[in-house]
DNA sequence: AGCACGCCGACT
DNA sequence: GTCGGCGTGCTC
């Protein structure tokens, strides 16, 4: 027998399986995932790996096969669950072993950076004076660009040494044998922000909320670990039902996970956490270097660790026994990857959840339709808090029919009603925000004579003008150019950049209204560091009275002198070419009329829109969830999109445009002749038909049965094998249309 | 990453 | 010639 071994993920060039002979002493203890010591390399070094696959026999022929040495006891399941669920994660979303392992392992490479290696100089400068001339004589290359660098800089940067100025190890080790340099690592330690924790005190809870946690301690004590989904309105307290249902959790002696969009990943959300859990809750989240996430993955094994707070990622922290994930805000996009493996958190969590026999709690106040649906089946337990924990009112809402105002001769981009109150708010001294549903990317350029759009040369897509640096940028590849003076096309001066949309309605606020003091908040604005955090800050100490702004205004942060949100084109959203525009628009006017009136004073939202009868805005206008569920579960299961469908999308690319569509269209024939029933669409060129010189094509298979899917992805893996220049993607229910 | 191998200039 | 250092390439 034999075994592929993955010997280290942390270097790209042995990112491949290597084959080894089984000893029969070995032979009963080796399975998938068992970690191994094995002879590597001509001076048969022994290091560790892990078993991908049990073969009986292999076609490797020209190198020698070498055996196991040994098996290595793992002092804890928790690895062998994490490859499991790298397993899970290869067959279902299509990638190779390898990219899943990478995803669900902590990075080994962390052992590195925890020791800071320096070069120091450790002789007076004649001697380094002395020793730099005779390599400049002896014409020692390597030695010459090391004593030059440190003449200047006393101390060096260990990686800076072997890489940029690629000094090799065996260079330094005789440096420092004879006493010109001193090779220094230190330990430095990684602090995580810490908040103490302050006097335990109990969570208050009302009745529904009390109820959700007898029932799910009932079932704990029962043994029982299902899929909750928590439908609790904003402002219903879900934040702290989670806290309750984890405390009991803890107190089982399992670990929780709790899994939070990195946007909402703020210091406020955490200090709840810290609250009540003190020191055992730790954070992860991009921040964090590589090196202090590993520091977390080392607590957690340890069991220094009950509760992980982080995105999608932290999933994969190896605690011992899971009894809960927390999934919050579960509707969001964010929880799908968006680099291969595209898997998605709440899929992973209920298989992790199946592995450790934990139970998972989603919640939002506008679930995902597939959540929803799940619960309407009768496969997750549904709770539902349909009032705010404050018990005060929801704001009111208004819907303002654009075509009206149109009709009446209001050009304007606010309606009377929107102007009016503003105006009204100012007047309080009152707050408001204004809300535009658009992706907050920068213009694009166009000219006005001709109307050509200025665009990328190596992607299909179009630049964006960067206002800080005055360049034009590809959001794709990097690519950037000087913005022109004139057109390239026709030679015309009149260039026109696009303007943000929140810029534009900034600018009509400061004309209609001089007296506002308005702030905007979008990509453009957020830029730069902590600048998010000063925008916020300052309107909450209500030095800014108007806050424009894309998604980001409606998360999180409460502004109780905020009494009117306007949203100024609910409809945008809605134009996007995708099934999921309905849900979309649904849930980014929930959570925008949520923002209003969030403290004693009554709040008010005024949506402007051109399809008032839509019945994604009547349906979030009226906040009637159940009922926009109903429409839209009818439409899905009509035109045949998820959850009543499953979709696998099939991406070919290849920097060969007529390969990697003939490629594409060979596939979709391949599945078309092998699994009759599946449905396929397309193929065609892809929504962003080239991304830095590299042609995309794809297609789409939609079944009911979303095992056939996965079966049509082995299917085209093993029976299709793609020249070397075509890569080959699959997406299983793609959150964006690719 | 780490290690061996082969090449090349310097020195006895 | 041989010694020591440097760059290259491979690892089942």
């Amino acid at each position: 027998m034999y075994a592929k071994v993955i010997i280290d993920i942390s270097v790209e060039s042995l990112d491949r399986p290597f084959t080894y002979h089984i000893p029969d002493r070995l032979a009963t203890g080796c399975h998938p995932g068992t970690r191994v010591t094995v002879p590597f390399g001509k001076s048969n070094r022994l290091i560790q790996g892990y078993i991908l696959e049990i073969t009986p026999d292999t076609n490797i022929t020209g190198v020698q096969i070498k055996d196991i040495t040994d098996i290595v006891v793992e002092q804890h399941q928790t690895q062998g669950r994490l490859i499991e669920l790298a397993a899970f994660i290869k067959e279902q979303y299509g990638s190779t072993m390898n990219t899943a392992l990478k995803t669900v392992l902590p990075i080994k490479k962390a052992y590195k950076p925890k020791e800071k290696k320096t070069i120091k100089t450790a002789c007076s400068r004649d001697v380094l004076m002395d020793a730099y001339s005779q390599a400049v004589r002896k014409k020692q290359v390597a030695k010459v660009r090391l004593l030059k660098e440190l003449l200047e800089e006393e101390v060096l940067d260990h990686s800076l040494v072997t890489g940029k100025l690629g000094v090799s190890s065996a260079t330094l080790s005789g440096l420092e044998r004879s006493g010109i340099i001193k090779i220094i690592s230190e330990n430095y330690f990684r602090n995580p922000v810490v908040i103490s924790k302050s006097n335990e005190q109990d969570i208050e809870l009302n009745d529904t909320q009390l109820g959700i946690l007898n029932e799910f301690k009932e079932d704990l004590d029962n043994d029982i670990h299902k899929t909750y989904l928590l439908h609790g309105i904003t402002g219903s307290g879900k934040t702290v039902t989670y806290i309750s249902l984890i405390k009991e959790v803890v107190k089982r002696k399992r670990q929780v996970v709790v899994l939070i969009p990195e946007i909402a990943l703020t210091y406020q959300t955490l200090k709840r956490f810290y609250h009540y859990f003190g020191e055992r809750v730790s954070v992860l989240n991009s921040s964090l270097s590589a090196g202090e996430k590993y520091d977390q993955c080392e607590r957690a094994k340890k069991g220094e660790i009950d509760v992980i707070i982080g995105p999608r990622s932290a999933l994969f922290t190896p605690f011992p026994d899971i009894g809960l994930i927390v999934i919050d805000e579960e509707h969001e996009n964010s929880y799908k990857s968006e680099s291969m493996p595209r898997y998605h958190a709440r899929e992973v969590a209920k298989k992790l959840a199946g592995l450790h026999n934990a139970s998972v709690v989603l919640g939002s106040a506008t679930p995902s339709i597939e959540s929803y649906h799940k619960a309407m089946q009768g496969e997750y337990r549904l709770w539902t808090m349909d009032k705010r924990a404050t018990g005060a009112e929801l704001s009111k809402t208004r819907i303002v029919d654009m075509r009206e105002e149109l009709k009446e001769g209001n050009k304007s981009i606010f309606s009377n009603a929107l102007k009016q109150g503003i105006r009204d708010r100012l007047d309080k001294n009152e707050q408001v925000m204004l809300f535009l549903n658009r992706r907050g990317y920068a213009g694009f350029v166009s000219c006005r004579s001709c109307g050509v759009v200025m665009r990328c040369p190596h992607c299909d897509v179009s630049l964006s003008e960067h206002l800080s640096t005055g360049k034009l940028v590809c959001h794709y590849c990097g690519y950037e150019e000087k913005r022109h003076k004139i057109c390239p096309k026709c030679g015309s001066k009149y260039l026109l950049g696009f303007k943000a949309g929140t810029e534009q309605i900034e600018e009509e606020v400061k004309k209609l209204f001089p007296d506002a003091n308005t702030s905007r908040l979008d990509a453009d604005t957020t830029r730069q560091k902590g600048s998010l955090e000063k925008i916020l800050e300052d309107f909450s100490e209500k030095k800014t009275n108007v806050l424009i702004g894309t998604q980001m205004i409606v998360k999180g942060h409460d502004f109780p002198d905020v009494t009117l949100v306007g949203i100024v084109a609910a409809d945008m959203s809605l134009a996007l070419n995708d099934y999921r525009a309905g849900e979309r628009t649904f849930q980014l006017i929930t959570q925008a009329c949520g923002r209003a009136g969030r403290g004693d004073k009554s709040g008010e939202t005024i949506i402007q829109t051109y399809q008032p009868d839509n019945y994604a805005i009547v349906c979030s206008a009226a906040q009637d969830y159940k009922a926009f569920y109903e429409e839209e579960i009818l439409y899905r299961q009509l035109a045949g999109y998820p959850p009543a469908c499953d979709i696998l999308a099939v991406m070919v690319t290849s920097p060969d445009k007529n390969l990697a569509g003939k490629t594409c269209e060979a596939m979709a024939d391949y599945i078309i002749k092998k699994e009759p029933e599946a449905a396929v669409i397309g193929p065609g060129k892809a929504g962003i038909g080239k991304i830095n010189d590299i042609y995309r094509f794809v297609f789409y298979i939609k079944s009911s049965d979303s095992k056939l899917l996965v079966r049509c992805k082995d299917e085209l893996e093993e029976g299709i094998n793609p020249l070397s220049n075509i890569q080959v993607f699959f997406d299983f229910n793609p959150m964006n249309p690719v």
